[in-house]
DNA sequence: TATTATATGTTATAATATTACACATTCAGA
DNA sequence: TCTGAATGTGTAATATTATAACATATAATA
């Protein structure tokens, strides 16, 4: 039943990239409806350009997107609607890259546990109980209260170990 | 032998602040000398103007200190010193703040694991080895070697939990 | 429908970081 | 000790990331 790693992360090159996309947006949209919150054109918009990239994409190659969609938008159009996709779990930004990366587990309450390729730069999730509780643990023993985890772990992806990429 | 968190990591709110700023300034002074780096008087000086605020703190921040301490500086000026300085792991970056902290173990080669606490901004270290282990062995059995780890908690540190502060 | 809350458009600006090039200092070898 | 190469710093300009403030529009609720 556990997920250990995101569905989506680390793909086949050939994947079928289009059903990623439609399946993070069905997912949001019924998570939206179940919560009572506005999946409005805007934010379905701005998390389908997050999952067309199979990888982080930073605000303003977003903001580049809705142009070239020909919506009016401007910096805040953006940022707004990244702050209710990350709220409620559909996006994930990764602080190490100021960029945002798409979740398939809204409904899964979590901080999200990054494995960043250096080569393809996709972006995987793990998720993983076990991490969190030790760190929590760890943390304990010196005192520390801990509420929220970043966890970005740069290396290759399976794909690409080996590749003769860095 | 093993310190299982930097020996000045949330110090009582009495401790002797200057002698954690000279401690930490000779202890990378002493590693520069061993490696034949040079800890020129621009780095010295943004080591010490990170090192006595014991949080985290902006570049700008410190390029506004060097001002005041009448140096000619620039952005640049703050970037090039802070680049030499977390290469060499006298300090760290954290990524989730887009500030730096002092780290007083250069001699350690390690990624840093951070305890940031929400009331007083004061940041910990933990570098436990059991942590990176095993982030590194899960990310492996989904295929991803692990090469560099980013690991920030947020939460309260022992001296501010029940505090009252959020 | 009137009222309120929420979302978006728009302009401006703040905060963080890098590029490019000139000049100075230090290091290594002759 | 001089010389050239490498490294470090000064300076101006600019790129990138993010927010503030306020007007307008849309949706939810009474």
């Amino acid at each position: 039943m556990t997920k250990p790693i995101s569905a989506t992360a680390f793909p086949a090159h050939e994947h079928d990239h289009e059903v990623c996309i439609s399946d993070a947006l069905d997912a949001a949209e019924q998570h939206c409806v179940q919560h009572q919150l506005r999946f409005t054109p805007l934010r379905r918009q701005v998390l389908e350009i997050v999952w067309s990239r199979h990888a982080p994409i930073g605000a303003y190659e977003i903001l580049d997107e809705l142009r070239n969609e020909s919506r009016a938008a401007a910096p805040p159009t953006v940022y707004r609607a990244l702050e209710f996709l990350v709220e409620h779990g559909f996006v994930h930004k990764i602080e190490s890259l100021n960029a945002f990366v798409g979740c398939d587990r809204p409904d899964h309450e979590h901080a999200g546990q990054f494995l960043i390729c250096g080569s393809c730069h996709q972006v995987g999730e793990l998720d993983d109980p076990e991490i969190a509780k030790l760190i929590a643990r760890k943390a304990k023993t010196v005192g520390f209260d801990a509420a929220h985890q970043t966890i970005e772990v740069r290396g290759l992806c399976r794909n690409c170990a080996g590749d003769g990429h860095a």
